[in-house]
DNA sequence: GTTCTAATAT
DNA sequence: AATATTAGAA
């Protein structure tokens, strides 16, 4: 069933204390209005000046919900500006006229409805359903800061329903921008009311709460697991923005890290009883009650950070997040060890990132060293040939050995260490040794395994370039230029004498590996050259022989 | 007790 | 797919 009476005791207030921007041009008019949908609890501003109501919006977005704006002839203009300038704004447009065009051109413009007037109370009572609409609708980036707190609390009620059909009010706790509260109102609205749409037409509704992926859930905490314990006031939905995943961020201990480290953990929420769906099935409102992702905050950690919302803490067991940042720490303290010494509880200490535990980091070195045995056998023998050969490729390749047994310490990399990963562009949303994307020192240390290490190796042995990044790489599914970050090779064609040049080398390379190793397959996308066509291409390079092994390169 | 590894679970 | 967890061996 969609709404128990608990939930619609929740409801029924709803409207009481959403603010209402309210321009009209008519003071009498205004004043009428105002007083009706103060009498409905809303609380109202007035403006008779489009322009004060302008810069009103654009001071101060988030404090209005809604805004009703009257049209008229002298001031269409202004009313049209009014909804661009408060697009995140749930406009309502109201007239004495009955010019479908002058309608169509609101609603085109961003308006939620267009009302003719007089605004009756029936008109004015369910006005709210545009907020909660938008609140539901707006992406999350959209999603003015008037709305947050909205959303949020209206999750947290049908949230609360769901969970136990009791409703609790602590989501009003939210001061800051106390758009919810809940009173007695002594009258019901109707369920129908409450749920239906608002009359305009509706457009597309994927931004439903929880289709919307980027929609915070909240958490909700299975029966079978002890955390529900723990999580004490885990019911109460906060009404701060934060979403999904609470980054944590673990000032570190100051003493030498610059900067601190983050581990982003998310709760994990696992609510593998029933669908979510089971619970309420009011899809109509888009409020489903899916697994969620609490926000959570590393336990141990580090106090300072998000403070606001302390408790929301635990929740249950906490992933660890190897973001690019905290993976680039690792990497240093392993370096920093040197592979041979790099054990779990030192690199932890290196590390210095709290909340991170010797399992975390004994469990992500595991993966590290498979990675790495995977890839750079191929490479300790390259050697530097730069100079050898006519088109130096690059194998150059950092210094980081193979297996870590030969492997003593460390090595000075080339170029930044460990570059490139961290302020990543895109952090959270690509994998560090994902299929795409290599940061630029990664060929080198890429933990990128591939079927085709033959030929990809090689690739990927390509090193820490030099400032101008010369080197390019190669793979097929992979390749990168760094340096220019422009061109890709699978397609593209070079486009400046640079790059082209940097297309001979790979493919110089890619020929080599093929007849270096042919029994290998060859990279996507390739087809095998011809013969001639490849003898052709080392004569023009002065080679005419195909030489056994023509990086000098050892196979066994 | 810690580490490493592999296997397996989530 | 990425991490965690576990277990056995060193």
């Amino acid at each position: 069933m969609v709404c128990t009476a608990d939930g619609l005791s929740a409801w029924k207030d709803f409207p009481k204390g959403l603010k209402v921007l309210l321009l009209d041009e008519d003071s009498e008019s205004a004043a009428e209005l105002k007083s009706k949908l103060e009498a409905m609890d809303y609380i109202v501003y007035p403006f008779c000046n489009e322009n004060e109501a302008l810069s009103a919006v654009s001071i101060r977005p988030e404090s209005f919900h809604v805004a009703i704006v009257e049209v008229n002839i002298n001031n269409n203009d202004g009313s049209f500006k009014f909804l661009e300038t408060a697009k995140d704004l749930p406009t309502i447009m109201t007239s004495n006229i009955h010019c479908i065009s002058t309608m169509m051109k609101c609603i085109a413009l961003g308006a939620v409805e267009f009302l003719r007037k007089p605004l009756s109370e029936e008109k004015l009572r369910n006005i709210w359903q545009h907020v909660v609409h938008k609140a539901f609708n707006a992406a999350g980036k959209d999603l003015s800061e008037s709305l947050k707190p909205v959303k949020e609390s209206l999750v947290s009620m049908l949230h609360l329903q769901l969970e136990n059909g009791e409703p609790k009010n602590e989501h009003s706790d939210k001061s800051e921008d106390a758009s919810v509260i809940h009173e007695n109102d002594p009258e019901p609205s109707t369920a129908i009311d409450m749920y239906s749409a608002p009359s305009t037409p509706q457009l597309e509704q994927g931004g439903r709460l929880l289709a919307d992926g980027d929609c915070q859930d909240h958490s909700n905490c299975s029966p079978e697991t002890e955390s529900c314990e723990q999580d004490r006031e885990s019911k109460s939905v906060e009404t701060t923005s934060d979403n999904i995943i609470a980054e944590v961020t673990a000032p570190v201990g100051q003493p030498q890290g610059p900067r601190e480290t983050s581990v982003k953990k998310e709760a994990d929420l696992v609510d593998g009883t029933r669908d979510e769906n089971t619970m309420c099935s009011q899809a109509q409102n888009g409020v489903n009650n899916k697994d969620s992702h609490a926000v959570d905050e590393n336990p141990n950690s580090v106090s300072g950070i998000h403070s606001s919302f302390p408790s929301k803490a635990n929740r249950k067991k906490l992933k660890v997040d190897w973001t690019p940042e905290l993976h680039k720490k690792f990497v240093e303290a392993v370096d920093q060890l040197g592979i041979d010494q790099a054990i779990p509880s030192r690199i932890l200490e290196l590390m210095k990132v709290e909340g991170l535990t010797r399992h975390n980091v004994a469990s992500h070195l595991q993966k590290y060293r498979m990675h790495r045995r995977h890839i750079l056998p191929k490479e300790d023998d390259r050697k530097w040939p730069q100079r050898d050969h006519v088109q130096r490729s690059c194998y150059p390749h950092k210094p980081i050995m193979a297996f870590p047994s030969h492997y003593s310490s460390h090595v000075v990399p080339v170029g930044p260490p460990y570059p490139v990963w961290g302020p990543s562009p895109h952090p959270s949303s690509i994998q560090m040794w994902g299929s795409h994307s290599y940061p630029p020192w990664q060929p080198a240390e890429s933990w990128h395994w591939k079927p085709y290490t033959g030929v990809h190796a090689d690739a990927w042995g390509c090193p820490v370039m030099p400032p101008l990044g010369y080197c390019s790489t190669f793979t097929q599914n992979a390749s990168v230029f760094h340096c220019s970050g422009t061109v890709d090779n699978r397609s593209g064609m070079p486009q400046n004498s640079v790059e082209h040049q940097l297309a001979e080398e790979v493919v110089d390379k890619v020929v080599k590996e093929a007849i270096n190793k042919p029994w290998l397959p060859l990279p996507l996308g390739l087809k095998p050259p011809s013969t001639d066509s490849v003898l052709a291409e080392l004569s023009r390079q002065g080679i005419s022989t195909i030489p056994p092994h023509i990086n000098g390169r050892n196979l066994s």
